[in-house]
DNA sequence: ACCTGAACACCGTTCAAGT
DNA sequence: ACCTGAACACCGTTCAAGT
C-alpha cells in the first residue's frame, strides 16, 4: 500500500547541494532574498528544513554556494568575451568583462547585498579577478598600479554599485509645494529638481537610469586609470 | 520601604528618543552592529525591550534614528571645512568634505552596512548631499553634469566604499606551497603576490591600506570630473 | 504617560529517532 | 545515508495589565 508520502518521496529527485542552491536562486528571483529561510526553502523542496542541512553546512555555507553560483555565470559569460589584443584594447575589454558580470547582477537584483555579506572568497571569485588582473597587465599595468586599480573600482568591477538614492525620482511627481519646501530647505538640489522637471523626461541622458550612470562611472574610471598607466610608463 | 527596583528607576534618568539612540550607537560602537537587538538595548539602559516601543516606532526607526546620528556628526564635522572659494578650488572642498565623512565612519565601522539597508533618506544626509552638490556648483558644474558627478562618487561621496575583499592581507603568512598553488592556479594574483611579497612590507604604498586605497579611487574620481567639467564648458 | 510580563509568530540550529 | 519531529535559544512585535 502506497501512502501519499511515498508518493511525493518517489515523485521527486533525490536531494543535492545543487538542487539546493538552484532552488535558493530561484526562490530568491522570485521573492526576494528574505524569502529565503531554511524553513521556506525545505517547503520550496518539498522537504523539512532540517533536511536541507544533509547538503549545506549551515545557512552561511548555502548563501556561499549561492554567490559561487552566480559568480560562475558570471564566468561563463565573461569567457564569451574577447581577450585584450594589446595595450590600446585593455579598456574594451574590461568594460566587456565588468557590464557582462552586471548583466549577471541584473538579473539577480538581490545579489550585491549578499555578495556584501560573504567573509571570503571563493575560487570562482578570485578566478574572475585574476581575468581582470591579466587584463590590466597585457594593458601594460604594473601590479602595483593594478592593485590600486581593483581597489578603485571597487564593487564595480564585478557589475554593482551601492546607490544610496533609493529610485524615488521613477515618478517624478511632486507637488509644487513640496517643490518649494525642497528649495528653502535644500537650495542646491530644490534648484536642480526644478532644472530637470522643466526640461522633462526625454532630456539628455535619462533622469537617474542605473545604467547609464554606471557606465557614465565606469569609465570615468577606466579614463582615468589610462591616464595614470600611461604616466607610469 | 525602597526595593532596588525602585532605587534603580531613581537613579536613571528619563528614557527618551536620544538616549536610546545614543545608547544604540554605543552598543554598536563597542560590541558590534549584530548586538543592537531590542533585547540587547534595553538591558543596556535597564529597562525592559519592550519599553523602548514608547521612544522608536520599531527597529527600522531605531536604525533610521541611528543613522541620523552618525550623519548628524557628519555635517556638524563638514562646517568646520572651508568653503570653495571658487571653480580652481571646488576638488579640495569636495575632497576635504568626503574626507571628513570618511573620519566619521573610521568611528563607527558598523555605520556603512546600515546606511546601506536604509530605504528613505533622512534631511539630514539630503543636507549633506546639497552641500556636495553647492561644491560642484561653485566649480561651475552643470547640473546635469553634477547630478552624474554624485551618481559616479556613489557611496564614497559620504566616505566609504565596498570592500570586497576581507583584509586577508593583513598578515602576509602564505605559506610557499600555498602560493604555488595559487600561482598555477590564479596565474596573474600568484604572480602579483610574489612580487609584493618579495618587495617586503614598506613598499611604495602599503598593501591594502584602506586610507590609501580610498584616496587613490577618490582622486581617480575627481580628477576625472574636473577634466570632464572643463570638456563641458 | 510610561513601563512591564506574557504571549505570538517567526528565525537558525541541535539532536535523538526513524527508514 | 538521508529524512523527520520535537526542542532550544534566539529574534521583533502585540497587547492587556499595571503604576
Amino acid at each position: 500500500m502506497t501512502t501519499t508520502a511515498d508518493q511525493t518521496a518517489q515523485r521527486r529527485k533525490p536531494l543535492s547541494r545543487n538542487r539546493v542552491l538552484i532552488a535558493a536562486v530561484h526562490l530568491a528571483d522570485s521573492d526576494g532574498i528574505e524569502a529565503v529561510t531554511m524553513r521556506r526553502l525545505g517547503t520550496e523542496l518539498g522537504v523539512e528544513a532540517m533536511s536541507l542541512y544533509n547538503h549545506v553546512a549551515n545557512k552561511n555555507d548555502l548563501l556561499d554556494g549561492v554567490v559561487d553560483l552566480i559568480v560562475d555565470d558570471i564566468n561563463t559569460r565573461v569567457a564569451l568575451a574577447s581577450p585584450p589584443t594589446g595595450s590600446d584594447d585593455w579598456k574594451r575589454a574590461m568594460r566587456d568583462r565588468i557590464l557582462a558580470a552586471r548583466s549577471v547582477m541584473l538579473d539577480h537584483k538581490w545579489a550585491p547585498s549578499v555578495i556584501e555579506t560573504r567573509a571570503s572568497l571563493s575560487p570562482a571569485i578570485i578566478g574572475y579577478f585574476d581575468g581582470l588582473l591579466g587584463v590590466f597587465r597585457t594593458g601594460g599595468f604594473s601590479y602595483d598600479l593594478a592593485h590600486h586599480a581593483l581597489h578603485a573600482l571597487g564593487s564595480r568591477a564585478i557589475g554593482f554599485t551601492q546607490e544610496l538614492f533609493e529610485e524615488s525620482g521613477s515618478d517624478d511627481t511632486m507637488t509644487s509645494e513640496q517643490l518649494k519646501q525642497m528649495v528653502t530647505s535644500f537650495p542646491n538640489i530644490g534648484e536642480m529638481l526644478e532644472v530637470v522637471s522643466h526640461d522633462g523626461p526625454d532630456d539628455t541622458v535619462g533622469w537617474c537610469d542605473d545604467q547609464t550612470e554606471f557606465i557614465f562611472g565606469l569609465d570615468l574610471l577606466l579614463d582615468g586609470l589610462d591616464r595614470a598607466r600611461l604616466a607610469e610608463s
